[in-house]
DNA sequence: AGCAATCAGTATCAAAAGTTACACAAGAAA
DNA sequence: TTTCTTGTGTAACTTTTGATACTGATTGCT
């Protein structure tokens, strides 16, 4: 495990603690569609992704999610260590966007660290900073953008994530992502497709690049 | 200013930290209204909120804005802290929403006491999961409610921030608030007074409670 | 091949929100 | 008092989004 460790986050931590996380810590893969956290779940151990991509959803109180942000090789979950450290119950749901691999470290050690290792505060406060950057995205697009807009975003955003211009994907399952509904997606694709910045075909998206 | 902290603080901090902070910075007031903090500000010193109230915004690419959230006495701006430590631009506004006290901690200060003092550590990080809440409440607002319901939630909160049930505000503000327009605050404001939640005078608007 | 399930396209209608325009009332200023 | 400024009410219209319903196309299964 120090191996994968000291890929993803060699230039991160040091020596000492990377050996440290590689002792108390588990290894936990995943796979495609797989629920990582959910709704109302207690963490008691704070993730660290090696590889993979992981999707990070917002639940309505009747019915329904929207997507909030992705995370990548290098994030952690800034939304889990406030659960961690407040012990309350999660607020959101965290879905494998790809297979994958965390890292899983005890609450107690990600603590105690804070006060031993500058570099894994560092680390903990960038997250923390990133974390807000993308709800302060996310919140630019629900306030200040139209559907057609946080569509194409999204279509770019996930085309980057998952490293290709062919998004796997059938018009119900981005809808859910927006939080709204099959038709309106359907619509806004088309006139993006009659713009010439997409290609349609069954169940997959392809981006056109200019 | 030592008086000051304790006020606030005192349930904290222990001693040492008081008096350290009093030491070290700066005590500043502001009036109703004032900008204590714009866009593209590079932000040097991390606030203390001691007594009033601050109103956070976000802003649109061209014109306009939207409340995120407020922060009262015992709160300290997150986003700031996320400027403090990334060395970057403010991403908010922050504006003075009565007047009140703020003490102001240099950068550096803030930074040395995270491996010093387990209790600035708790409330930094107490802090940063404050204000990730609020902004999912924010998204919950956006993405999830109609413009009544948020207008209602609007005026519940500036009437519990201001500690009254009367709120000193043209249409034109509270739209600026919301980033819709004036015409639909009036015509919202209308209906929930046909519901009896509130009553309308002269820029001033009455909570009916139940 | 025949059938069922899934996916996408489209039409129609309704609701929510934004836009423009104008009238009028309350205060402030002259 | 007259005039000007600001704040509000309302009508009429458009755009955006959501809801429903029905179609045909593709795919997988038997």
């Amino acid at each position: 495990m120090l191996e994968l460790l000291k890929e993803s986050y060699g230039f991160v931590f040091e020596e000492s603690l990377l050996e440290e996380i590689a002792q108390v810590s588990q290894l936990r893969t995943f796979e495609e569609g797989e629920i990582l956290i959910d709704f109302g779940d207690y963490i008691k151990t704070m993730p660290l992704l090696l590889s993979g991509a992981i999707k990070i959803l917002r639940e309505d109180f009747d019915e329904g999610e929207l997507l909030l942000y992705f995370l990548e090789k290098g994030d952690t979950c800034a939304m889990t260590m406030a659960c961690c450290l407040g012990e309350t119950k999660s607020e959101i749901r965290a879905v494998a966007e790809t297979k994958g691999k965390v890292v899983m470290i005890p609450v107690g050690k990600m603590e105690e660290w804070l006060g031993k290792y500058k570099s894994w505060r560092n680390y903990v406060f960038n997250s923390y900073n990133s974390r807000l950057k993308e709800m302060l995205m996310a919140i630019d697009n629900l306030a200040f953008m139209n559907m057609d807009e946080r569509l194409y975003n999204y279509l770019l955003d996930k085309a980057q994530i998952n490293k290709t211009n062919s998004i796997q994907n059938t018009h119900q399952e981005i809808a859910y992502d927006l939080h709204t509904s099959r038709v309106v997606i359907s619509r806004l694709l088309k006139a993006l497709e009659n713009e010439g910045k997409i290609k349609l075909h069954r169940a997959s998206i392809e981006l056109i690049r200019p």
